[in-house]
DNA sequence: ATTCACATGTGCAACATTTCACAATGTCCT
DNA sequence: AGGACATTGTGAAATGTTGCACATGTGAAT
């Protein structure tokens, strides 16, 4: 193939879900994987993880597999994981503090430069981290200055559409939304939500779809 | 259509989508929705929202449109959250802290009546919410006795397969998971996956390929 | 009563994704 | 050097999902 024609979404996140086992296996001594088990170790088709890698390229050997690290790099490079970014968070109650203590972030290159918030009792406040709370105000010109790439919400539902206009008047061009909201933007922002009051109500369905126990 | 013949695992999350605006609409003074507006305040096609619910039933009125009351409650009965949910935490990191104390699982009905930790100096520890964090190993007494439904994993992914098993043999049934991995669990426990590492990897990968800027 | 405007419910076609199956191609062993 | 073996890369079929377009049904106005 070699032609990034049109990868489809669910190609992209599972290439990101192939690269944390091959993270494990290059910290053990693995240095060969096939596409058997690597596909067995992320719950997928060993033809779709073909598929999936087809799309930018020959990364494996025939009769061989893939290496472990050769693969991972290039995922990396595919991803842009291979860098660092620049992010911020805007609101900091509960879930936006763990966010910013959270190693996962900074572990995988992301690193949270700034924090906002529009309650006046936060702001100026110091986060465990370092960071000082800035009042939502000040998005616009502290994304411009400070470089910021992706922009993180963690505001009540009311307010998430309009601090997505402000990052987004600010220029920023990916948005990750925890709010359980859809948050409106044009073609040229990617917004990424996570919304895991939706996932509690798909297990609610699965568990009340599956009530016939088999009596003893 | 009538018949729960094979709906599709997105629809039964557009569903759950459906619901937000529909409640905000419930609180205010609108009786009435149409499939476009719907569809618009969701971010997907009229034909699509229509399609979801024929899943279910006929629960709009020709030429007029859907009530909305009847419709929210039509959602909730579908997805069962009409109902209260017991759930327990395992891992009381940040995330799981932030998650406890989170408003929007008590809101929708989800009460976590049990927390689980591992680490000897945060077991017995009081939560702001009032619970006692137990040890790891109470996870199957407790999950009987409690009668709890819903495990959510919140541990360091090293951890998270064991506690999936400690859960399911428990006899849980579905499971929310929040460690970046691929939890294995048989076809008889729904496990959800809640994780932004992905997503993030998925915003970095759309910034980067569009570095197209136009020149002024 | 009849007609008009409107919005649902749905068959069907278009599109997208996943899986299969096998040719291509490399390694290793004798 | 050559054959056996293993595993990739990929065309094509199967499967699944989405969107169009229109018939169907409803309410309101004349």
């Amino acid at each position: 193939m070699k032609k990034t024609s049109k990868v489809p979404d669910a190609t992209i996140e599972r290439l990101a879900r192939y690269s944390r086992p091959l993270e494990i296996l290059l910290k053990s001594d693995t240095r060969l994987i096939s596409s058997e088990k690597l596909a067995k170790s992320c719950g997928v088709n060993p033809a779709q993880v073909r598929k999936d890698l087809a799309y930018f390229g020959e990364f494996g050997v025939r009769g061989v597999g893939y290496d472990v690290s050769v693969l991972l790099a290039e995922i990396k490079k595919i991803l842009a994981t291979d860098r660092e970014w620049r992010l911020c968070i805007v609101g900091v109650g509960n879930l936006g503090s763990a966010l910013v203590a959270n190693e996962n972030f900074g572990k995988r290159g992301y690193n949270v430069v700034a924090a906002f918030d529009s309650d006046p009792k936060k702001i100026g406040a110091i986060l465990p981290c370092g960071l000082k709370i800035e009042p939502s105000k000040k998005i616009i010109t502290a994304v411009t200055s400070l470089e910021i790439e992706i922009g993180v919400i963690t505001t009540p539902p009311q307010t998430a559409q309009s601090v997505a206009d402000l990052l987004m008047e600010a220029g920023i061009k990916a948005i990750l939304n925890f709010a359980p909201i859809q948050v409106k933007a044009p073609e040229c922002c990617t917004v990424e939500n996570v919304d895991f009051t939706i996932k509690l109500e798909k297990l609610a369905y699965h568990l009340a779809k599956v009530p016939l126990e088999p009596k003893p």
